[in-house]
DNA sequence: GTCTATAGCCCGATAGAC
DNA sequence: GTCTATCGGGCTATAGAC
């Protein structure tokens, strides 16, 4: 079965916002990439805020699905951690929700950010009941702050994306990565 | 003495790109930004790429500068870092440098993309240096691999700003680092 | 050095046929 | 639902006067 054309329109687009962020994206490109005609896209979406929308439902749907996944899995808490830091990756691709936080137009917009204030929201809280399960299980240090160490870990993911790009390697990423779990691990050590 | 043409054009520019990028920045923003007339701005650029080139270097120089300064000042390892990492920033606006990473165009252009490269190697090697520091003198475990505690802490810093921007609020990045801080601190305990 | 005028192109969106 | 034609405007850049 052949996509129909709405849905290989927000795939067009979901790439192209990855890529290029949201100014760097025109309807004629999405066209072009999607394979779909100009009446088309005007026929299923009110125009590029509205199929930018969709996109980002898409991209925050998606990843929200691989979080909850990820940290769904058997295993200690560092294990889940840990696995989720090193499942496959296109790094020096990013995130296709992570990529929008660049996005002034996005940011501005309220309903064009909550796909992803909502997925960051949902990686916060898996972390963060995932490192309050191994302070419990005496993994980590008991004074450990899981807000804290959530939004650490949440920020060495996007933080290792832009040194990455920056190094056009991926190197970077995984040093970022090693480092903070070799920190963690230490913290149980007392 | 008012700036020359030439100034306020880079200073301009280097404005819209932290706020837009580079695909998001236009010639004519840029005039408007800076007072200038459209004449005088092809007189000193060849075009925007090379004013995009000229406003990118002055933020990597100013970045460099502020990250010598912060790391040449006396103290503990621990201190420097977390003096580092609390200095005055405008988080919710992020890093002009940083910014630079999510723009597909900068990233694909050698030229454009060095000066991002050049910073974050800077950052990286004020990091190790003074982690190392930080060992050798008993503050930090000596099982520390300080090139990968250096991308975990550049990589907070980054990932930092990109959480604050999706939740519109100072508090992730402000977690972040004393997450960071709190587990570097830890490290020395056994 | 700086000005105004203009080129040629692509932008986001609409119209109306089929 | 999808097509082609077209709109008004902003884009990056050049021309040529002063």
């Amino acid at each position: 079965m052949k996509p129909d054309a709405r849905d290989r329109l927000i795939e067009g687009t979901r790439e192209l916002l990855w890529e290029r962020g949201y100014v760097g994206t025109s309807p004629t490109a999405i066209l072009s990439r999607s394979g779909v005609g100009q009446g088309s896209m005007y026929h299923h979406f009110a125009g590029k805020p509205d199929l930018a929308l969709a996109a980002e439902q898409r991209s925050a749907e998606l990843m929200q699905q691989q979080i909850v996944d990820a940290f769904a899995v058997k295993g200690t808490a560092f294990e889940r951690i840990s696995g989720y830091l090193g499942r496959e990756r296109d790094v020096l691709r990013g995130c296709s929700v992570g990529r929008l936080t660049a996005d002034p137009d996005i940011m501005a917009d309220e309903k064009l950010r909550a796909p992803v204030r909502e997925t960051f929201e949902v990686l916060h809280e898996n972390l963060r009941r995932t490192i309050a399960e191994g302070v419990a299980a005496g993994e980590f240090a008991d004074d450990l702050d899981t807000d804290e160490i959530a939004s650490t870990i949440a920020a060495v993911i996007q933080g290792g994306y832009a040194l990455a790009r920056a190094a056009q390697a991926v190197a970077p990423f995984d040093r970022a990565v090693r480092g903070v779990l070799s920190l963690l691990r230490a913290s149980a050590r007392p």
